[in-house]
DNA sequence: GTGGTCTAGACCACT
DNA sequence: GTGGTCTAGACCACA
């Protein structure tokens, strides 16, 4: 379920971060569903808990998921109103990873497919 | 023509990497250009000249400029063949955004123009 | 362990990046070992911990160790795929200095010998 | 005749040494050849005449030419005692080096046979 | 504790 | 003048 990779560039409760985000995308974790507790995860991926807890805070702080004292992390509801400061940003990182594609030399039309297919494929999943 | 954000979470040496990719890429550095020297660009950005090193290094090893010693740094011919592996990297880094966008309920449709709109604007640059 | 020369016309860094594959081609350091960290590497060598940091960087770079921030650096698997490479550029270094004994008057049997001892010694370590 | 490379991490007088070396090698200068002078070279390869007068002075000093002051440069006699000093060093030069190929996964066959190649062909030009 | 970044200021080799 | 290396010492994020 969740996957770190030591050798990693990114740090661990990065990954732990982006790992949640990925499933809940995935619809693995559904909203309202309960994120395993900082202890067992800690167990789980042998890692201190101290870095779990900053990865949850995290994503609390981001609006993926929110605490209930006492009984632990749940997953957010998604959002219907897509908030345009979250996707100028997000449009905002893809862009330049786009053009250093472009200058590569990839055709714009092998960008074009290679994007479109993820399009697709992220939107079946939910 | 070059802009540090002191505020950012990107370290000082990185934001000088990108913008030289991003200058180079949008064609306002041109093959065999001249970067700023060493200690020219440290003064421009009030900036230590190590940490100017630091970048123009990385930027050589990952072979956006090479280096004459004596000389300057230069950019370097871009490469007809395009790596697989970096194509493969750039892709990836895009993918997880690309399904931040559905999750929050961008539609497919918005997002495929959003992505088209960049691919036609990088592609005039060049 | 490390051995620094400071009359060589390496720069220090460097010799602390060959002296670090040194020991792991001679299988001194096994993949997975932990090196020293950068401070205490500096503290055994009396050298600033920047330049065992330039050293580390660059051998992170080049494949042979990896980083953990926060644990330290270990050696890297050992790759099965050679890459060519590299490997070209190998020969390319020993082609010259193979001419150059020629040259000196050295008879084309010893040099075969010497190379030919050198392939057993070093194919024994592994 | 002589080739540089401003894009090569060798200095440019190192650069016209090992040039000169070859030349030398592969007999198209042969003992008592005279070499360019140092402002016709520094004309032929644009590079300033210190950097030719560096390399010059390198060269003498390693014995592989002699100066006549007034006349010029000339190839040293190729000395028939090869000094055991000069070979040991070229010998520890190429031993990590085939150390490295052999921890790359390079068969010790394929290198033996790369090797004997080298020792063939720079035996035939002489 | 670990690595990573940054500054200030020095010295060297090369062009 | 250029880049390259090095020191001394500081601060930060992460585990």
């Amino acid at each position: 379920m969740f996957q770190l990779d030591v050798k990693s560039r990114k740090s661990i409760y990065e990954q732990i971060v982006d790992n949640c985000k990925e499933l809940i995308i995935a619809g693995v974790l559904a909203p309202n569903d309960k994120l395993p507790s900082v202890r067992e995860l800690s167990a789980m991926l042998t890692v201190n808990p101290n870095t779990i807890q900053k990865a949850y805070r995290e994503l609390e702080q981001s609006g993926w998921i929110y605490t209930v004292s006492g009984l632990g992390c749940f997953v957010s509801e998604s959002r219907h109103a897509p908030d345009p400061l979250q996707i100028r940003a997000l449009l905002d990182k893809i862009e330049p990873l786009v053009r250093e594609l472009l200058f590569l030399g990839v055709p714009a039309e092998s960008i074009r497919q290679a994007l479109d297919k993820m399009i697709r494929k992220g939107g079946g999943s939910r």
